[in-house]
DNA sequence: CCGCCAGATGGCAGATTGTGCCACATGGGC
DNA sequence: GCCCATGTGGCACAATCTGCCATCTGGCGG
């Protein structure tokens, strides 16, 4: 992550083109080969800053109260995790925003921000089935890197993509904003809008392994 | 093209790590020079073919009668894209779905096929607009690359977002289906249910320009 | 304390990738 | 014929990745 922060602050002071990887390794005080651990190319470096945002809304998903609805929780962890000021810093926030610009502007960055979304969203749909299954976080002992491999039916991977689009565009369009005062509320209300698609979706339908 | 369809072979036969970009180059019997004035990378070579399903589909959604409503335009392009046996051979569905799985192996590819996706939603907010003002291809004349520049609101990228995660993840269950004798109608079954969600989308509202 | 091991890191050499610059060919319009 | 736009190839070189090995650190059992 502290690679991550060095790299981002130089795509953003000198653009992409002009930061080499070694650069990168200087300003994150390691070795250029101790880079190459941690990313296969340079513009991935910034990938952890994206993913940190994504995790950080899948995560309020799986948190949400057991007897909340999926519509419900998908709702609750909007509001909790895309409004600016609980959790992370205003200037965290405005960092994100000029990062998703950049992926805006460079097409190396924007195949980053894509598959993190699409990551994310795979994410999710894993804790969609287990919300949909029943098993709540009861189990979580079984597997250590918290993926339970279960197997996710097509209908509700579709579901999830919906869901990961509602908050992908809400914050894409919060990102391509002007001025960080017009939209200061943040991505929440468009996001919110946005998931009322998925209201009327046939979630019960999902949950006896109809595939 | 040429040089997609010698990179996808090498890709499939030999692996994507193998296959040096001179390889590619060799292959499709140009100089490796041209084929970096193609391909910033040499995964990137790939994309043609991703991007030519993916123009398929919303080139149908535009070709759609002028009559027809937004989920009506959907449908009978996915139910005229998505069908093996018309336009494209099936040869050709067999080789899409390798490479789709492929995709799914190689995070490399898998980069590519995330942004072509992204791209493809793009294009497909623009159709949807012209669809929803009304202006449908009346003055095609006016510019040159097909991209006339309204400006899009959030919602109706959205919208697209959703119609394109429809048509994605139904693709991507039938390729990663097991043989292609059981799904053989193709993925159109599947992103008709998906696109379901859109039915009730509050299309009308967007037609005024309201954001 | 010592030996040992696992993991993370750095150095170095070298293959591979990607790019700037110039030259050459082709084809169309004046 | 001349010019120009476009696509192409060659060459050199910068930048990128990678394989291999050495070093360091921290934990663990003897």
């Amino acid at each position: 992550m502290a690679i991550a922060r060095a790299a981002a602050g130089l795509f953003v002071r000198r653009g992409l083109r002009a930061t080499r990887a070694e650069d990168i390794a200087q300003a994150a005080g390691i070795a250029p080969r101790t880079f190459y651990r941690y990313f296969a190319v340079k513009e991935e470096a910034v990938a952890p800053l994206y993913e940190a945002g994504a995790r950080r809304w899948t995560e309020a998903v799986r948190a949400a109260p057991a007897g909340a609805s999926v519509p419900e929780a998908l709702a609750a962890a909007v509001r909790h995790t895309l409004t600016p000021g609980v959790g992370v810093s205003a200037g965290s926030w405005e960092w994100m925003r000029t990062l998703i610009r950049l992926a805006g502007s460079e097409p190396a960055l924007r195949r980053v921000w894509a598959e993190v979304g699409q990551a994310s969203e795979r994410q999710l749909a894993e804790v969609l089935a287990q919300r949909v299954t029943g098993r709540q976080l009861a189990d979580r002992s079984s597997s250590v890197d918290g993926s339970d491999n279960v197997a996710v039916p097509a209908r509700l991977r579709y579901a999830a993509a919906v869901a990961s689009a509602a908050v992908r565009t809400a914050v894409e369009a919060w990102a391509a904003g002007e001025a960080p005062a017009e939209g200061a509320q943040g991505p929440a209300e468009l996001a919110l809008r946005n998931l009322g698609c998925l209201r009327d979706f046939p979630w019960e339908e999902l949950a006896s392994g109809g595939e």
